[in-house]
DNA sequence: TTCGGTTACTGTCACTTTCACAATAAGGGG
DNA sequence: CCCCTTATTGTGAAAGTGACAGTAACCGAA
């Protein structure tokens, strides 16, 4: 029985939500993207310490700020042609790295749209479609009650920043009064940073880092889909 | 590289939240209570059967109506002393069983409350205190949002019922009144189902069956502790 | 039959939170 | 100095939350 670690890191480029895929260079799906992962290095090693060795083989990650995390374990049977081979995925969210990151290991990665994944537009490699929702359904349902959405942050940010991020992860819009209000009423959640920034034109941004908090309350709850809406090609279960 | 399940099986006993055990038999940690699981039956056996299994063999849960899910996995290198083994803890919530269970496979099987766990009061084998914590902290938050707490009821259950699983989960008391306003609020969470029956005494009871809502909105959110009353022994962390 | 005991169930009001909504502030560039 | 762009703040209606007590239905005993 053979036990591998896959990774499901996601980031935003341009407002939208990417995952890090890497095309197979040997022959099970080769050609195919799958998710970046390996075996164990060697018996005994951790298997964090395992994820954690993949992520820096395939992001150029200087600042330690990402942030990692288990998923689940999928070991069906039939999933990998070669045979018995278990996996334990795990979800990394970082900062958006301006760089397309050319793959150090496998033949090439590059960040693709979520949305790709999720509608099915792109066909992954064993049970990688499944691991990629799996790992975007539990970083939707995280940032609405843990500080997850700094990860996807540098060090410092801004507020309307921050909201990209929930949008981008939800996939709807959201008020910016009634966010900002909100983001500022959790303690500790994110705290003030000095001085403030431009970015494209207009009245220059405060600047913010991720707070104390772990947990918010309140929670930022995800709007309801209003059932006309639903256009996106994203399916809900 | 060894495989194995465990199971943290959670039910109610006179209104307390228990944990199945099982005295361990063999030397590794003989004697010392420890979660139900094992070992692949065989090279192939999915990880979910697997669990199916060690459950049925632990419990005799006639009725199919179980919950079971993967929690996490557990591979820490020193976690057993006879080597690598990773092993795959599963969540399972059955209805009160009436009977201690006596074990089939392992010494002896009994519920614990899990309060002795968490206290830190029972000292259990491997790493599986920290396996019940992360179960237990699972289905305290899963209640919230999702329909397991029925899961915790039998096929019929009251509202009274409902509210005790409830309590005794989130180690809390609860209103009746807004407990009654909410879980009736939450479309298709719970249905009403014929007759009713009594208790002890008293005006009988209206009956429930859950509903095919899955998903509970708006939330029944768990309240916070006051700071004043944090006594019972349980950690927050 | 009535009465007391026991548990199930329901309604209100004050308060907080949420949502929808628009005007003002602060820079940059011409 | 004016215009453009983005950041930031406030308000009123509506919904939700939490605290609170009384009525209803059945049982068993007097």
């Amino acid at each position: 029985m053979l036990l591998t670690v896959d990774l499901v890191i996601l980031t935003l480029r341009e407002g939208r939500l990417c995952v890090l895929l890497v095309e197979r260079g040997e022959d099970p799906f080769r050609g195919m993207p799958a998710l970046p992962g390996g075996f164990l290095s060697h018996d005994g090693e951790e298997i964090l310490d395992a994820a954690h060795r993949e992520l820096s083989e395939e992001t150029a990650l200087t600042a330690g700020y990402v942030h990692l995390e288990q998923l689940a374990t999928y070991g069906a049977a039939g999933r990998d042609p070669r045979g018995r081979v278990v996996s334990v995925a795990h979800l990394a969210i970082a900062p958006g790295l301006p760089e397309p990151v050319a793959g150090t290991d496998a033949s090439d990665a590059a960040w693709i749209p979520a949305e790709s994944v999720l509608s099915g537009a792109l066909e992954l490699a064993f049970d990688h479609r499944r691991i990629v929702t799996d790992g975007i359904e539990r970083a939707r349902t995280k940032i609405e009650s843990s500080a997850l959405a700094t990860a996807f942050c540098g060090e410092l940010f801004t507020i309307a920043e921050l909201q990209q991020v929930y949008e981008a992860v939800w996939g709807t819009e959201l008020d910016t009064r009634n966010f900002y209000r909100k983001v500022q009423a959790v303690e500790g959640f994110i705290v003030p940073a000095g001085s403030g920034r431009k970015t494209t034109g207009g009245r220059p941004a405060r600047l913010y880092r991720a707070g104390p908090t772990t947990v918010l309350f309140p929670p930022l709850s995800r709007p309801v889909p209003t059932a006309t809406e639903e256009d996106t090609g994203e399916k809900g279960n």
